[in-house]
DNA sequence: GCCTCTGGACTACGGATGTAATCATAGCGC
DNA sequence: GCGCTATGATTACATCCGTAGTCCAGAGGC
C-alpha cells in the first residue's frame, strides 16, 4: 500500500489547482490561486511548490526555461490517506458516528439524501470490517 | 461563536481520555493512555497536558498535592471543529462528495446501514432546507 | 551589448508539534 | 531527620508550516 506524502492545509489548495489543470506551469498555479483568493502571495506560492516537490506529491518537467508540474499522486489517494487520519484522529476510528455526525448537521438537501440513499443501499451486500466502537456514547 | 482551540493528533488521544473519565489526574491519564498504546511516555503526556492546558482545552484544580483535570471544551464542539476543517481542507467545503466517499469506502456493516438510512429519513422530514442553500456546490 | 525582468534556488524566521530531559520541591518510608 | 521519589515547572530541540525575502542567471527589450 503506497503511502501519500502528507498534505497540508495550505498546501491542498495548491494541489486542487494542480490536479484540475495538469499540466500546470507555476505562473498559471499562481495566477488561479491569485484569482480564487487575492491575500495569495506568488512567493509564498512558489515555495510550497517547491516543498510538494520535496515531499513527491509533484513532479515537474523544465519546459523551455518555466517548469511545468505534474501530480504525482492521485487526488483519490489523498483524499482517502487525509480521510482516515481525521477519521482515526477525531473519531477515534469509528465510521458509523463520523457520517452520523455529519448527517445530524442537517445541511443535506433532499436530493442529497436521496443521493446517499441510494450509495446506501448499492452498499448493502459488502462484506464489513467492523469498525471499533468508541469508548463514548454519541 | 465560541472558537475551540486547535486540538493536535496526540492531543486528542489525551482529549478523549479526559472527555471520557474526567474529573481525573495526570497519573490516570498516563495510565491510560499507556494501556492503550505502550509507546506512551509519561513526560510527554504531562507536556501534552500543560500545553492542552495553555490552549485552555482543559482546566485544572489542585488537589492535594496533584492536579485534577477537567474539560474546558465539550467534545462536540471540538469534533464539529475538526470536521469542518477536514470538509473544508480536503473536499473544498462539500459535504456530500465527502459522505459519498466515506460510504463508498465500504466498510459498514449492515447495522450501521440501517442506522444511516433511519437517520437519513429523520433528516427528510425534518426541513430539508432547500432555501438555506450553501453556497459551495455540490 | 547592456539593462531589466522573471523564474527558480536558497535563506529567513517565528510559532506549532512531537518527543523528552532536567530542575525543584514536597511528602513518605524508615 | 533524611534521602528517595513522584509531581509539576521549566527547558530543549529537531521538524514542520505559513509566510515571505534575497540571490542569481538567462531571455528579451532597446
Amino acid at each position: 500500500m503506497k503511502t501519500v506524502p502528507r498534505i497540508t492545509d495550505t498546501e491542498w489548495e495548491i494541489m486542487r489547482v494542480v490536479w484540475a489543470n495538469h499540466p500546470i506551469t507555476a505562473a498559471e498555479i499562481i495566477e488561479r490561486l491569485a484569482a480564487a483568493d487575492p491575500t495569495w502571495h506568488p512567493k509564498t506560492a512558489r515555495t510550497l511548490l517547491a516543498r510538494l516537490v520535496r515531499k513527491k506529491a509533484l513532479g515537474y518537467e523544465p519546459q523551455g526555461r518555466v517548469y511545468v508540474y505534474e501530480p504525482r499522486v492521485t487526488e483519490r489517494e489523498c483524499v482517502a490517506a487525509a480521510s482516515d487520519s481525521f477519521l482515526e484522529r477525531v473519531f477515534g476510528g469509528a465510521l458509523t458516528p463520523m457520517l452520523t455526525h455529519f448527517v445530524e448537521r442537517r445541511r443535506l438537501t433532499r436530493r442529497d439524501l436521496d443521493e446517499l440513499r441510494a450509495l446506501l443501499d448499492q452498499g448493502a451486500d459488502s462484506s464489513a470490517p467492523k469498525t471499533r466502537r468508541p469508548t463514548w456514547k454519541h
